[in-house]
DNA sequence: CTGAAAGCGCTTACAG
DNA sequence: CTGAAAGCGCTTACAG
């Protein structure tokens, strides 16, 4: 018997690169983590050793020795929304390109979930080596322990927040949908708004409700306390909300969404009311949710995989380089009017 | 300065639990891990210390000492289809309960990542403790590869593979689904079968398209192959398929489409030829999609969340008891017939 | 039932 | 530019 068969030879260490390479294991690490003050030569000896040997540093080993865990903790308030299921499905992507593990935790609107991991970010810390958030809604107390504590920190759809954020800006996505109503000659527009927390890190609803009010002030328009109604963000609530719209007060010439899936359910509560888009009134959302397209829904459309890629890379970036002393940014990635069926002109 | 104020104490190892209970850390740690052979006081003095300390493993050095990661490979094709996004939080929670870190691998169908997973499950088992396999279709090499390997395994929705599998029973589904059609008065009726490799371990297209044609055997029924079209399972194929159908064959008088997303394309061919079901064609799915409810497709609903989390824990079990040896299982969880709008009786 | 010792595979100062 | 040594916090035989 071969005493090194390929068959059970066992996985490399970096002893046998070092043995290889005819290197102490302490410039085998150095060159392999590409760190200064290592001969072009001894670097060279070292890789082709490394590769000939199908050298993978053990990820334990390292954390132990280095205090890395070379895992991300990707944070989600659920993955069955379609935004983070797709923005979960592209951070992932950016950091196994990072050679990083992403650990995904789903908070479920459990409140206790949430504080256990936030409240006390240190055992966090002894899990993973940063934080990717999704749209997660933080307290002041826990946006503070999680800024204090050692862990690196990125976020989508997050605002006001000492760490790197990607996102849309979502008063001029609001605007634009408001204005694209304005534009038609729709005069009378109620607008779906969203529910949130105003002391939170997601301030979505309020800014989208802002851009409303703005492109209404634009025309010098009030906004009518009776045309403006507060829903979860789902088809439901949308369904709710518009249903109650209709049964109390006056019809809208148009409707504004706050997001798509409202719109979907506000679109089934007109339609009850034998009312379809856009005879009898327009209707318009944001997101450009999967089912927009299939359904017709004019939108402004924003691109979900492309920000949780981006904050992936920039939290990468930033394990790799933690002297990177770059103050944190904020990114807002470009939306754009999507017409469908759902909208058209205004018959005076 | 105090030398151990609460500010500064670092967290606890097992030498501060050994000293605190006067044992050693060898005993701790068999104590800590409920290993047998040790007496209850010293049991209780272990427990009373780590509790005092707040002591908690270090997972990083347990897996080098030991070789256990505390961590599970999720795998799916891709996370965002409603399905694997529905299934992938289920069993995030079930394996967080068991003290578990899911670390996510989302294929997003590029062969070559599958490949680097499966063919070479050493690496992977670096990595994490086991996999939880969410509708991966395994060619018979990685499945071979993968049951080689010490990884422990569990799956949802596979076919005859050699670990827990919890799933449907998709041909009794369809059979069901199809039953309804006949049951009112359809003996016309179409399907849209989907697409898939016959040498995978996911057979849920074929196992439906069985349940189909089981069901209008039943009856004495042929089934025409023009009335069968093969078909991605996406809005998008649906829709495809269904023009097809339309376009160059007789129009059914049903339809059963193989799961809700195609049907809902098949929804919208149809009513871009000026038919609306269940008026001039019945219609029916299978999955009861979260749209289905708000489209009105009538469906045969499973439970998906469910089927994550069951499988979740048992894989957690067996990675709890390495040891037990009970052959692997297949579960079939029981799913049921929706009835909505979309299907009514024929007028003959 | 319990403990002393070796070792898992790295990284981190520190010396040279 | 390079290496010897200590140590990260556990677990695993082995001995008692």
């Amino acid at each position: 018997m071969s005493p090194c068969s390929v068959a059970d030879r066992a996985r490399a260490t970096i002893h046998d690169v070092a043995t290889l390479s005819g290197l102490s294991i302490c410039t085998v690490s150095r060159a392999l983590r590409g760190l200064p003050n290592i001969s072009p030569a001894s670097q060279l000896r070292v890789e082709e050793a490394a590769e000939k040997l199908g050298y993978r540093a053990s990820s334990a080993a390292a954390r132990l020795a280095g205090g890395k865990t070379g895992h991300v903790a990707i944070v989600v308030p659920k993955t069955t929304a379609w935004f983070f299921a797709e923005a979960v499905e592209a951070a992932e992507e950016a950091l196994a390109h990072g050679g990083l593990d992403s650990v995904l935790m789903s908070l479920r609107g459990r409140e206790h979930v949430k504080d256990a991991l936030f409240r006390n970010p240190d055992e966090l810390s002894e899990r993973v080596d940063g934080v990717l958030l999704l749209g997660v809604n933080l307290d002041p107390v826990q946006l503070e322990a999680l800024a204090a504590s050692k862990l690196a920190v990125a976020s989508v759809g997050l605002s006001d927040v000492p760490w790197d954020n990607v996102g849309i800006d979502d008063e001029a996505a609001a605007w634009r949908a408001t204005r694209h109503l304005l534009d038609l000659g729709h005069w009378d527009v109620a607008i779906l708004a969203g529910n949130e927390p105003s002391d939170g890190t997601v301030r979505t609803a309020a800014h989208r409700q802002a851009g409303f009010e703005r492109a209404l002030d634009d025309e010098h328009l009030e906004t009518d306390p009776d045309m403006m109604v507060c829903t979860e963000s789902t088809i439901d609530g949308g369904y709710r909300a518009m249903t109650e719209l209709l049964a109390a007060r006056r019809r809208p010439a148009a409707v504004f969404s706050g997001c798509d899936e409202a719109a979907f359910g506000a679109l089934k509560a007109l339609r009850e009311h034998g009312i379809t888009a856009p005879k009898g009134v327009s209707v318009i959302g944001i997101d450009d949710h999967p089912m927009s397209s299939f359904l017709g829904l004019t939108t402004v459309s924003q691109p979900v995989a492309d920000q949780g890629a981006f904050a992936a890379t920039l939290l990468a970036e930033r394990l790799d380089n933690p002297e990177l002393g770059s103050p944190p940014q904020d990114h807002r990635l470009p939306t754009s009017l999507i017409e469908r069926k759902t909208t058209r002109r205004a018959r005076h």
